[in-house]
DNA sequence: CCTAGACCCTGTACGC
DNA sequence: TGCGTACAGGGTCTAG
C-alpha cells in the first residue's frame, strides 16, 4: 500500500485522532509478521498513553508514556493502521487492537503480513532506521548529494531511485510519476541521469508534497486512519495506465518489469 | 562490491 | 462455477 504520502497521511490523521489517549486493552491475535511480535507486548501497552506518532521513512513511531519507549510500524504492501469507532464493524485480519479509553480501537490490519509492529529496541533501531537514506524534505537531500549517489550507480534510475539507502518514502508509484514529469526513460542508468539531479530532488519534493496534500493515493482498499479514501490516484500520468495516451503527447504508455515491479513510462516523452 | 531473483503472504482479477 | 496464473503500494536475503 503505502509509500511515503500514504504513511504521512495515516501518521497525521492518528496525530489528531489519538495523540495523548490511553491504551485500557491491547489483543494481538496473530504475531507472524516480517518480525515476530514478541510475546507479553499486550501487558506492557496496557495503560500507555500515546505521546506522540512520527514518521521515519514508512515507518511510524508512536512514543509512549511511562517508560513504554516507542513502538515502530510498518504497513509493508497491504498494511492498515486506523481507528475504529465504538460500534463500528470488525474486518479481517485484524492483528493488533488497542482498546482506548472512551471505546475507540486502534487497529493495525495487515492481510499479507508484510508489515511489522514492534516495541523499538535498540537493535531493532539499528537494524531497520540506521541505514535509511535522508528524508526527501530534508535539507541533506540536496542536489549535490544526488548527483555525486547517482554517478556511482550502474542501475537502471527507477530502480535507485527506490532504493531507501539513496533516498526514503519513493516507492513504485511515485517513482514512475517522478520519471514521467523529468523525462527519464526508468532504464537509463542512474549515472546518466547526474545532470538531472537537481530536476530530480525537485520534481521528488513536489509529487511527494502534492501526493500528501490530497491525502495519498487510495487503490484497492487502501484507507488513512479515519477510514477515508486519498485522491492522489487521479492525478497519475502514468502509474497503471499501460496502453492508455500519454497526457502530453498522445503515444500509448508502456510497462516493463524492472526487479520483478512494473514500471510505466511514455517512450515518446521519456527517452 | 554489484546485480537479479526468490521469498515472505493473502486477495483479487482474468483467461480458460 | 471453478481452477490456474499473474499481479499487487515493501523489504530482505541469497546466489552468481
Amino acid at each position: 500500500m503505502p509509500e511515503l504520502p500514504e504513511v504521512e497521511t495515516v501518521r497525521r490523521g492518528l496525530c489528531s485522532l489519538v495523540e495523548g489517549a490511553q491504551i485500557v486493552d491491547a489483543r494481538i491475535t496473530c504475531r507472524k509478521f516480517r518480525i515476530l511480535i514478541p510475546e507479553g507486548l499486550e501487558q506492557s501497552l496496557k495503560g500507555r498513553r500515546i505521546l506522540s506518532i512520527g514518521r521515519r521513512a514508512k515507518y511510524l513511531l508512536l512514543e509512549l508514556d511511562g517508560g513504554g519507549g516507542r513502538l515502530v510500524v510498518h504497513l509493508g504492501m497491504s498494511g492498515k493502521f486506523f481507528v475504529r469507532n465504538v460500534g463500528q464493524q470488525q474486518g479481517k485480519h485484524e492483528h493488533v487492537t488497542l482498546r482506548l479509553a472512551d471505546g475507540r480501537e486502534i487497529i493495525f490490519q495487515d492481510a499479507r503480513r508484510f508489515g511489522l509492529f514492534l516495541p523499538l529496541t535498540e537493535e531493532h533501531a539499528a537494524s531497520l532506521l540506521e541505514h535509511l537514506g535522508p528524508e526527501p524534505f530534508a535539507e541533506d537531500f540536496s542536489a549535490d548529494y544526488l548527483a555525486q549517489s547517482l554517478a556511482r550507480k550502474g542501475q537502471a534510475i527507477k530502480i535507485v531511485l527506490m532504493d531507501q539507502e539513496l533516498v526514503v518514502g519513493v516507492g513504485n508509484i511515485y517513482a514512475s510519476e517522478v520519471l514521467f514529469r523529468t523525462s527519464i526513460n526508468p532504464a537509463t542508468p542512474a549515472r546518466d541521469c547526474v545532470h538531472k539531479a537537481a530536476e530530480l530532488v525537485c520534481v521528488i519534493r513536489e509529487v511527494l508534497q502534492e501526493a500528501i496534500e490530497a491525502g495519498g493515493s487510495t487503490l484497492r482498499d487502501y484507507a488513512n486512519a479515519s477510514g477515508d479514501s486519498g485522491y492522489f490516484q487521479h492525478n497519475f500520468k502514468v502509474y497503471g495506465r499501460a496502453g492508455e495516451s500519454c497526457v502530453v503527447c498522445a503515444s500509448k504508455i508502456e510497462s516493463i518489469r524492472q526487479g520483478g515491479r512494473s514500471s510505466f513510462f511514455c517512450p515518446a516523452c521519456q527517452k
